[in-house]
DNA sequence: AACAACCTCAACCGCTCCCCA
DNA sequence: GTGGGGAGCGGTTGAGGTTGT
């Protein structure tokens, strides 16, 4: 069909988006919401393709993103995700709301598939009867493996699926929160949007003390956000990065990490943050779009379905002590 | 200290899907 | 029913950072 470039390539910038840009995205989409990504750079006098400021806000500026080192939880949620469903990261990542799919399939790229192929060659030279190639664990630890992987993603979504029915039979605890953003009386993301956005301000204020105020060239965390508010300094009180504070998680605090309602324990710790929250929360693009994925998904997909289907018909099972020890065993 | 090798991740590219006229 | 255009997705790239020698 020949069909042309979303944007010709003359005049149009590319590489890495300035603070400047950052702001001028994000103010637009504070006054008009994401969405009509053609209009953007027409509108904004951007000199980017309507591809990258889509790009930009859904992997960096959109609220509720969280960003620095995967929990335990998560990788052990994307590796299961990964095996059910391939490399659909764009669906893997609706399972881990606070997570893009460019950054979970980086870090499947980048860490997992290492973890994994590391691990796999520790049960090699054990295969038989047909069952190779890569795969090279033995037969019936694979088999019981995936059986398990995929008894506990039943679980998990049997679990999200009969939220009404507390006392129901699925009730694994660790998997309470996984599914919680399915919950219909869920909190919104706005709240994480405020660390992203004052994370970017943090960045901001650290580079402008560095460098006596030289505004970086390409400074991904920087953002200055007077633009479109009413400004205020934040006399660099900002806390530590909100996404640092998961790298140290215990297990048992996964469980909060994903639960909205608690995921911002930085937010009212300064005053800059609470500029910025008040930044997001005088828009109402954050609630149009924190996860419209989500709430389009609510409705069963096929697998889910299946899942949810298999999951009923089955009951509670022998599997839930064997499920987390096996994967434990992983890490 | 200098250089090379390796790693990470933001951004780009090209394709498919989906909606609408 | 069909074609065009926008949005979304997955694979890939490359600049910048880190680690090893």
């Amino acid at each position: 069909m020949g069909r042309p470039p979303c944007c010709d390539k003359i005049g149009v910038k590319k590489g890495p988006w300035t603070p400047e840009e950052d702001i001028i995205l994000v103010s637009y989409i504070q006054e008009h919401g994401p969405g009509n990504w053609r209009a953007v750079p027409t509108n904004t006098g951007l000199l980017r393709c309507s591809k990258s400021c889509r790009l930009r806000w859904t992997n960096y500026l959109r609220p509720g993103i969280k960003r620095g080192n995967f929990t335990e939880q998560e990788e052990k949620m994307i590796i299961h995700l990964q095996a059910l469903l391939g490399n659909r990261w764009a669906a893997i990542a609706s399972y881990l709301p606070q997570r893009t799919d460019n950054d979970i399939k980086n870090y499947w790229n980048t860490h997992l598939k290492k973890k994994l192929k590391k691990l796999q060659t520790g049960f090699d030279g054990h295969t038989k009867d047909g069952f190779s190639g890569s795969q090279t664990m033995l037969k019936g630890q694979w088999e019981r493996r995936l059986q398990t992987d995929i008894h506990m993603a039943k679980r998990a979504l049997c679990e999200a699926l009969s939220l009404e029915k507390p006392n129901s039979l699925c009730d694994l605890k660790p998997y309470d929160s996984y599914f919680s953003w399915m919950r219909p009386n869920q909190a919104s993301t706005y709240a994480s949007s405020t660390e992203n956005i004052s994370r970017l301000l943090e960045g901001w204020m650290r580079n402008s003390s560095k460098s006596g105020g030289s505004t970086p060239e390409t400074t991904q965390n920087s953002i200055n956000m007077t633009v479109g508010t009413d400004s205020t300094s934040s006399q660099g009180t900002t806390s530590a990065c909100a996404a640092n504070h998961t790298d140290d998680l215990s297990p048992d605090a996964f469980e909060s990490l994903l639960d909205f309602d608690s995921s911002t324990p930085d937010v009212s710790q300064s005053t800059s943050l609470d500029e910025t929250a008040n930044f997001a929360q005088e828009t109402s693009l954050l609630q149009d779009e924190s996860k419209p994925k989500l709430e389009a998904q609510a409705p069963l997909s096929m697998l889910e379905k299946w899942l949810f289907d298999e999951g009923m018909t089955q009951g509670q099972e022998d599997l839930i002590g064997i499920s987390l020890d096996e994967t434990s065993e992983l890490f």
